[in-house]
DNA sequence: ATTAAAAGTAAAGTTTACTATACTTTTTTG
DNA sequence: CAAAAAAGTATAGTAAACTTTACTTTTAAT
């Protein structure tokens, strides 16, 4: 999964120690998320995405895996029979 | 934080363990996220959003904390200086 | 009312997000 | 260029998301 935080972070002239200060976190998860070692929790996302007025979607992009919805529906019902 | 999982499970007409499977996790996690006993991961969260058709957002209820962005800046940026 | 399906509980184990500390490299600025 | 600020690396530890297994309770169907 790939993230915008170091461009927004950039647009907004802050240093990853001040983001990370805002967002209640440290140094280090700014530098781990950025560098992409790991995934933003799901509450640190939208902390994130309110700061920077963007909805979650629009600061992490999640690629590939567009389900269909419905035909996977009647696989998996299909399944539990 | 509040989800709307199970509504939305329901009204799709589909067990636990049926979400589960077309989610790829454990019906545990599907029942300990309805209940709240903790929160879903991004990655999860956004399956979960994908398979309903919405945003994260409108499945997963995030109360309280709006932060003053740009007051939020000016404090921390001083408190760097 | 029985039975089966669905939902829920409990607890131990794995994985991963995040912290804390300490040190190194790169970038910025005077 | 030299000094300071910012960014990055490494690693050990903690917390919480998620799994696995096994068993119990509730809801639905006949």
């Amino acid at each position: 999964m790939q993230n915008r935080i170091q461009e927004l972070r950039k647009s907004h002239k802050m240093t990853q120690a001040e983001l990370a200060d805002v967002l209640e976190v440290t140094r280090q998860t700014i530098i781990s998320l950025e560098k992409g070692k790991y995934n933003a929790s799901l509450f640190l996302a939208h902390d994130i995405a309110e700061f920077f007025g963007l909805s979650i979607e629009e600061v992490f992009i999640f690629e590939g895996g567009h389900i269909n919805v419905e035909e996977t529906i009647r696989e998996t019902k299909a399944r539990h029979e």
